[in-house]
DNA sequence: TAGATTGTTAATCGATTAACAATC
DNA sequence: TAGATTGTTAATCGATTAACAATC
């Protein structure tokens, strides 16, 4: 079968379409991997080798073209498909994420959110309702439903992600300072933001430290 | 000077910190690289060699102190310092970010919240005002802030960036959909949220098509 | 002491980069 | 055609893993 796609590959498609974006709204119609290597701090033959993993979408002399290759890309992350999502946990980052509007600008269509306190419940975020999480079960079965969204603590995110896995949703982003591990072909990312406050803060301290040496 | 250590090693730390959190929690007072690793699904090379990238933490023939090694940890991320933290921006995101009371168990301490929309000026988010951007620059003057958490708009995000390293920030979270370089010195972690989706998005798809080829 | 497990060196693996022939 | 730039192979580099001597 196929070459199995390096993560590393993987996790630089969406920057590649970021910048794609990008240059597209500046109106230029064709980039070379020098260009790009060049403005995004990458190295051609990465680039191109990286590319070149899923079809080869260039032209020798030419370069590529950005909108074939940001089609490309796109159709490469699945984001010409269209997902059904719903926020489980109406805190604050559910919330927050129930109410952005740059995702419904892409391929997700937020659906409903949920939460176990019967206080919000009937609440609308951003013209959504939030649901009782005791009606998810049924939920799921009425709605076919793609991606959740987990905003919960930590204490109750796995045995959720097992459930929601039974239910049949196809993808977890998980935003609980925890791995979730991937259930029986079930999707996973686990966003991890306290990990990257850490590493922020090892940068700031790995700075500090830096000054006060070159200050001697 | 000390050797450099790679980016790869400083991303597992975090995982490592909270993961000795977590058997801390349930009463553990010593673990092995082996146990570690079974645990975690690494290696427990991989494990003792990151370890002593910092110094020799553990003892042969009995593993690591959970405690010690916790503190170590603590230690080299920056986490037992003191920082005091600001958000740039009182969207949605930002005020989860000033309303998540996790940060304050740890070093990061939440000061104020700033936008640019005067009608929001003063209202509290989680007790902390709002304030105008305007006041910004003056109100860094006359407090030690140390990093600034920035949840605007793209559009804005590296000049907003710019102004805040001049200002004398000394790192920044961004959470715009954009690269914010480092610039003299100034830490930068990009959290990049949309990518992360859509890696999943990515993965969601790989999984169909492979359930598709299967069916076959 | 015997057993366990670290710290560290050596071997392997995979990812990045350089080079260049193919070709638009 | 000459120039440019891709696609791809070969070389390099770095990260992961295995192995084992050191030692608690």
């Amino acid at each position: 079968m196929s070459e199995q796609i390096s993560q590393a590959v993987i996790k630089r498609l969406p920057r590649y379409y970021r910048y794609l974006k990008e240059i597209e709204k500046r109106g230029e119609d064709r980039v070379s991997s020098f260009k790009m290597s060049e403005d995004m701090g990458l190295n051609a033959s990465q680039i191109r080798r990286d590319l070149n993993c899923f079809g080869g979408f260039g032209q020798q002399g030419y370069g590529y073209s950005v909108e074939k290759l940001k089609k490309e890309i796109a159709h490469i992350l699945g984001l010409d498909k269209r997902y059904n999502v719903i926020v489980v946990g109406a805190g604050r980052i559910g919330q927050a994420l129930m109410g952005y509007d740059g995702f419904e600008k892409e391929a997700f269509h937020m659906q409903a959110i949920f939460d176990n306190d019967g206080g919000k419940v009937g609440m609308l975020v951003n013209g959504k309702p939030i649901m009782h999480t005791n009606d998810l079960s049924a939920y799921l079965k009425e709605n076919k439903i793609d991606i959740a969204m987990l905003c919960i603590p930590k204490e109750n995110a796995k045995q959720a992600a097992k459930f929601l896995a039974d239910c049949g949703i196809k993808a977890i982003w998980n935003f609980a300072p925890i791995d979730v591990g991937e259930q029986n072909g079930v999707a996973v990312e686990n966003v991890h933001l306290s990990d990257s406050l850490y590493v922020l803060s090892y940068k700031l301290d790995a700075n500090q430290k830096r000054n006060e040496n070159n200050d001697i």
